[in-house]
DNA sequence: TTGAAAGCGCTAACAC
DNA sequence: GTGTTAGCGCTTTCAA
């Protein structure tokens, strides 16, 4: 085992100072040609690599970026990490991914750790703990430090940072009228909590959607579910109690469950009734029938997070001005909204 | 915005030598208690945090740890990484994720770069294109470069190292046996190139279950695909040249795949014909029916990596002994092998 | 053309 | 008890 070498052993053995072998290296004009292909020579030889770490310190810049989110056994959050990722390291950037499992204590404790010199930067999407309590002062705190943050999916607006969203309302929006347009008539919602600001804007889309087509919003066919773990049984429910022909929910979990109890009620999908869910993951793609889904863009969500981010870091955009992208959902037609 | 403080500026606005305050925040009894009171208090006030940067420095160690997978939009790896994360976290690391890609160069580059004092310690999961190759010179670079490196599911005998796998062949062998004590008759394996460990493996298991159950090994029914993208057709051409009443897939994907082919083709599942997949995610739980798999326990592999890996680094494994742990598959049955 | 010295923020051995 | 000094690995004046 042989420990990395330094610029000070470098210098040692060949007779030189510390800084005529750092700037040897580093091609500076100041030195002596001989002197420079010697050192380089040598180093190359050794395998020499400077010191992130004493870099860091130096120029107080780790070239690290905080990724803070609530799950990573998630399509979506997975779908933003790669994009992230892609756009981090071609400029250089390593990833340090935290989870906060949605709660809001991991999510100030990963911040405050990460804070503390690890990283540059953060891209964060708040917790479900976070978002029902309203507690912001960790995201303040930091941006209060100057350290830059991105916020993306979860946000919130008390919050003056740069953002990442998707057209929610929108989305949920189209997704309806794309229903109605191929003919269902009533439409049932299948939704989460309305502190989660997606849910809500979904649903707002939703409504949206019925009253301009001059269709009555009718609680009854509006589900709320609070625990992904425990969807079937209230969706079971929702099918013995109402008569629908189409079906928005806000994730592919519900979508699916929900398409399962239609078949299991003896419904053809998409001849008696119709689906679709948000977040394209895996389970629309290949349920059987195949999920016609809104799709968020994860992947450019990602990426347009680390270029915000990136461009605050390197002063390419001044550090007072705020952005809010928001990303336009597409549609994915597949086969539970159109005949195969 | 106000920049954080350091102990400089803490000794210089209260008048105190630097160590001083170094001691007293670490509450050293050398300081008197009055002293310590005093620069508590006014750390306390501005908020003073060490910078982490500076400390790593200082004794060489990040208290991170890299993790290099080849994609993260796989449950598998993720809930892997959920694994990592918490027990690195409770231990006071933050992981750095880096996703190869499957490749080979992007493997390196990652490795190289997280080696320049960026963590203390990697857990790496060979990209498809490094097993093809055969070439393993970055890993032991970096093992002989002292940093310990664990490796987890995707491993090669090549590497001396701590190593987590699961009992792939012993997985396919009792996936295999549990098909023919409900009354299967001819098993089809769906699996990928043998070129990649997993798949080798499990195809070993398939094959011996069958020998050992005096059933003659039949390649018409084994089918290898190399591209998960692109698996329908092969999938379906099966069906139509074979006729059997078992199927064993190693991923979640194909085995979802070959059942959408089953119902197609006409088949009642499970009566006619029954399914077991490796990787127990989102599909399985909840495609209709509910797929039967070989659970890897990627959380409980996730704990141990990174328990075997802190064990190194805080030297209470010695350097030079290396374990593979082997993790015991379990089978989760559901609807595709069980009346329902 | 080269090198000495200071400094990034912190710790620790050793003086006082 | 408190301070001085050196040093972690590197960059960057500034002097020689």
């Amino acid at each position: 085992m042989k420990r990395r070498v330094t610029l000070k052993q470098i210098a040692k053995e060949l007779g030189v100072s510390v800084s005529t072998v750092s700037k040897a290296l580093r091609n500076s004009k100041e030195i002596g040609q001989e002197t420079t292909e010697k050192i380089q020579a040598f180093a190359k030889l050794y395998n020499y690599k400077p010191n992130s770490i004493a870099i860091s310190l130096q120029n107080r810049k780790t070239k690290n970026i905080g990724v803070i989110i609530p799950e990573i056994v998630h399509h979506f959050f997975t779908t933003v990490i790669t994009g992230i990722e892609k756009v981090a390291n071609e400029a250089g950037y390593n990833v340090i991914v935290c989870l906060s499992d949605e709660s809001f204590d991991k999510e100030v404790i990963n911040m405050e750790t990460l804070a503390n010199s690890s990283i540059d930067g953060f891209i964060i999407s708040l917790s479900k703990d976070t978002q029902k309590r309203r507690d912001f002062h960790h995201l303040r705190e930091v941006i209060n430090q100057g350290m830059p943050l991105v916020m993306f999916d979860r946000v919130s607006d008390e919050i003056y940072c740069d953002k990442v969203i998707v057209d929610d309302a929108q989305g949920a929006y189209k997704a309806v009228k794309y229903l109605l347009d191929i003919g269902c008539k009533k439409i049932a919602l299948i939704s989460t909590a309305d502190y989660l600001s997606v849910g809500k804007l979904r649903t707002m889309g939703y409504k949206n959607a019925l009253e301009d087509s001059g269709i009555e919003y009718d609680e009854n066919l509006v589900l709320k579910i609070d625990d992904m773990d425990y969807c079937q049984e209230p969706i079971a429910d929702l099918f013995q109690r109402e008569k629908f022909d189409g079906v928005l929910a806000v994730n592919e979990i519900f979508a699916v469950t929900a398409m399962r109890e239609a078949i299991k009620t003896g419904y053809k999908i998409p001849n008696d009734i119709s689906f679709i869910g948000f977040t394209d993951g895996l389970l629309s793609k290949h349920f059987y029938p195949r999920l016609t889904t809104v799709n968020q863009h994860g992947f450019e969500m990602g990426n347009i997070a680390a270029r915000m981010l990136i461009d605050k870091l390197e002063e390419i955009e001044e550090e007072e001005h705020y952005r809010t992208e928001v990303i336009k959902t597409t549609i994915v037609e597949r086969e539970s909204t159109r005949p195969y």
